[in-house]
RNA sequence: GCGGGCAUAGUGUAGUCUGGUUAUCACAUAGGCUUGCCAAGCCUAUAACCCGGGUUCAAAUCCCGGUGCCCGCACCA
C-alpha cells in the first residue's frame, strides 16, 4: 500500500494519529490509539523476551529521559548535534559549514561562532560547492537536542536524551555491582528518545519523540564467547560496505562462517547480527526476502562505530529498504568518554585481577518503525477483505467473542468474554451487525481468533459448552470446548524463545 | 531548512479554474426490521469545507499569513 492509504487505514482504526490534531497537529509527533498502544507493548515485550531473555546476565532497566549537560557533553552529542549549516541563496542547497570550509580550514569549525564562520567564508571567497556562486548564507545552527531549563533558577541546563543508549552507559558501574560482576553484562532500555529533527517525515520513520529498544552488551575485548558452532551454517542476507562502494546494493546470502572467516568479522559480532536478524525474521515474521543487513561504510557510520550493520526491511509504503534496527560495535568509546567526563575510572577488575575497560556491542530496534513495518508487510487487502496477518502473539487483541444471535447468546458470550479476560487475555466483545462484518473488523485489527457462541453451545447434546473458533488467516472454523479455550489461545500468545548465549 | 504539490464528515471523494440552491457520492459508524457463521437487504440517524485575516451584497471557491501532510534536495551525530 501507498503511505497515505496505509496511514488512513491506521488512523481510521485508531492505531495512531497526529498528536494535537485539534490544534492543527505538531510536526513529527504522533499518538498511538488503543490498537497501536497494545501492539507497541507486544512488540516491546517480544523484543525484551528475545534480547534480554537471551542471557541470565542481561537486564532491563528503566532510567529517566533527562540527561544533565555534562553527560551529553561527554558523549559528544552537544557538539555533534549543533553542526552549523550554510545555505546557498542561489541554488538553495544546504551544506554543513565544516564541509564547505574543508579546504581553507581543515581543522574544522568547532568553537567558532556563526558570524565568525561567515567572516571566514567571506574573507576566503568560499563558493557554493554545487553551483559555484558566491551566495553562501550566514551559518545557522540546528540543535537537534531538546534543551530544558532545570530547577528553580533554570540556570542548570539539561536535555531530553537523544538516544536511550546513554542511560545504559550511565548505569554501567551500578549494574556491575547489581549483576554478577562478570562480563559480558547486558543492560537494556526500552524508552523514549527525542530529537528535534530538521525535517520529520514519513509518519513513524522520523519523529521528534520516538521509542528505542536498545541492548548494550559490555564485554571483555579479549574474550566474548558465543556458541558460534551452532550457527555457522546459517545464511544471512548481507550487503557489505565494500560491495556498496563498488556500486552494487545486491544482497549476498552469506553463511555465518564465511562472514567470520573470509568476511573478516569477529565471531561474536556475526553471532549477534544473526540473533538480531532472527528477531525480524522469526519473531516479527518479516519475509526473509524483504530483509537485508546493510553494512555502513567508514564514511557513513559514526566514527566510534567499528562495525555497523543496519537491519532494513523493504517497505512498499516508503519506496524501498528502510532501517528498522541495527548492530553496532562501539568499541570502548562510550565508557572511555564517560570515564573522562565524570572523572571516574569505569574500567572493571575481572576475576583473576585483570582490569579492562569494557567494549560495547549495541543491538537496537526502533519499535515505532517496527510497527510501521508490521503494517506495511502484514496488513494486506484481498479484494474486499483487509487482513492484518500479525503473528498471533503480537496482535493487540488476542480474541474476539461474538454471540451469533445477540438476543439468544449474549449472556453466555459476555460471561465467556469475562472469563477469557480473567485468564489474562485481551478480549474484544462485539455483538453488532452481522457475524460476517464482525469477522471483517477482527481481520482488520489483526485479531487472530474469533469465538462465536451459538445455539449448539447452549443446547443439550454433543456440542454443549463448545464454541466455534474462527481463525483469521485461513478463515477455517473448528469446534472447541470452552474449558480448553483459554489454554489454547495462551499457547498461541507465547513469544518465541531465543536460543541462549 | 530549501523547492514543488496538497488540505472538504470516521475514510475516500464531487464541487474550486468561471464566487451564488439545503455542499455530491460511496464506504464506515449508530439505531430499527429481517436474517443467523464470513462486510447481505430495507428504513432511519449522526457527521465535513485546516486555522486566522482580507476582498465582495455574497467565499469551500479569489488574495495574504499561519499550521499540517506528501514528494525531491539537504540532514539523520
Amino acid at each position: 500500500m501507498k503511505i497515505d492509504e496505509l496511514f488512513a487505514l491506521l488512523r481510521r482504526r485508531g492505531v495512531l494519529w497526529p498528536s494535537a490534531e485539534i490544534y492543527g497537529g505538531a510536526q513529527g509527533l504522533y499518538d498511538y490509539g488503543p490498537l497501536g498502544a497494545a501492539l507497541k507493548r507486544r512488540v516491546e515485550d517480544a523484543w525484551v523476551a528475545w534480547f534480554v531473555g537471551a542471557s541470565r546476565d542481561y537486564y532491563l532497566i528503566d532510567p529517566v529521559e533527562i540527561l544533565p549537560e555534562a553527560v551529553v557533553r561527554a558523549s559528544g552529542h552537544l557538539e555533534n548535534f549543533t553542526d552549523p549549516e550554510v545555505t546557498c541563496e542561489n541554488c538553495h542547497t544546504d551544506f554543513r559549514a565544516d564541509t564547505v570550509l574543508e579546504k581553507v580550514r581543515p581543522e574544522g569549525v568547532d568553537g567558532l561562532t556563526n558570524p565568525e564562520i561567515a567572516e571566514i567564508i567571506r574573507a576566503k571567497g568560499v563558493k557554493c560547492p554545487k553551483c559555484g556562486s558566491n551566495a553562501l548564507s550566514v551559518p545557522k545552527s540546528f540543535n537537534l537536542m531538546f534543551g530544558l531549563d532545570f530547577g528553580v533558577t533554570g540556570h542548570d541546563r539539561v536535555y531530553l536524551r537523544p538516544e536511550t543508549a546513554q542511560s545504559s552507559y550511565l548505569a554501567f558501574p551500578r549494574m556491575w555491582d547489581v549483576g554478577r560482576r562478570a562480563l559480558p553484562l547486558g543492560v537494556a532500555v526500552v524508552g523514549k528518545a527525542y530529537r528535534n529533527e530538521i525535517a520529520p517525515r514519513q509518519i513513524l520513520f522520523r519523529m521528534r519523540s520516538f521509542t528505542q529498544a536498545e541492548l548494550q552488551i559490555f564485554f571483555d575485548p579479549e574474550r566474548f564467547p558465543v556458541p558460534f558452532d551452532r550457527v555457522k551454517e546459517e545464511k544471512l542476507p548481507v550487503v557489505r560496505a565494500a560491495r556498496r562502494l563498488a556500486g552494487s546494493e545486491e544482497v549476498e546470502w552469506t553463511s555465518a562462517a564465511d562472514l567470520a572467516g573470509a568476511g573478516g568479522l569477529p565471531e561474536f559480532y556475526v553471532y549477534h547480527l544473526l540473533h538480531s536478524y532472527r528477531f525480524y525474521r522469526d519473531v516479527l515474521r518479516f519475509p526473509a526476502e524483504q530483509l537485508r543487513l546493510l553494512e555502513k561504510s567508514e564514511q557513513e557510520r559514526a566514527f566510534y562505530n567499528r562495525i555497523h550493520f543496519d537491519i532494513e526491511a523493504n517497505l512498499e509504503s516508503l519506496g524501498g529498504f528502510r532501517e528498522i534496527g541495527g548492530v553496532h560495535y562501539r568499541g570502548d568509546y562510550d565508557l572511555s568518554r564517560h570515564g573522562t567526563g565524570s572523572g571516574r575510572d569505569l574500567s572493571v577488575t575481572l576475576t583473576g585481577g585483570r582490569s579492562v575497560l569494557p567494549h560495547v556491542l549495541e543491538l537496537t530496534l526502533g519499535p515505532d518503525r517496527a510497527i510501521w513495518a508490521l503494517a506495511d508487510l502484514h496488513l494486506v487487502r484481498e479484494g474486499e477483505r483487509t487482513v492484518w496477518r500479525l503473528p498471533a502473539y503480537l496482535a493487540p487483541i488476542a480474541v474476539g467473542v461474538f454471540p451469533l444471535i445477540e438476543k439468544a447468546h449474549a449472556e453466555y458470550a459476555l460471561r465467556l468474554a469475562d472469563d477469557l479476560a480473567a485468564a489474562g487475555l485481551s478480549v474484544q466483545y462485539d455483538a453488532t451487525s452481522s457475524i460476517g462484518r464482525r469477522y471483517a473488523r477482527m481481520d482488520e485489527a489483526g485479531t487472530p481468533f474469533g469465538v462465536t457462541v451459538d445455539g449448539d453451545t447452549l443446547a443439550d447434546g454433543p456440542a454443549h459448552d463448545t464454541v466455534t473458533v474462527r481463525e483469521r488467516d485461513s478463515k477455517g472454523q473448528t469446534r472447541v470446548a470452552v474449558a480448553e479455550l483459554a489454554a489454547r489461545i495462551e499457547l498461541a500468545r507465547r513469544f518465541p524463545r531465543p536460543p541462549s548465549i
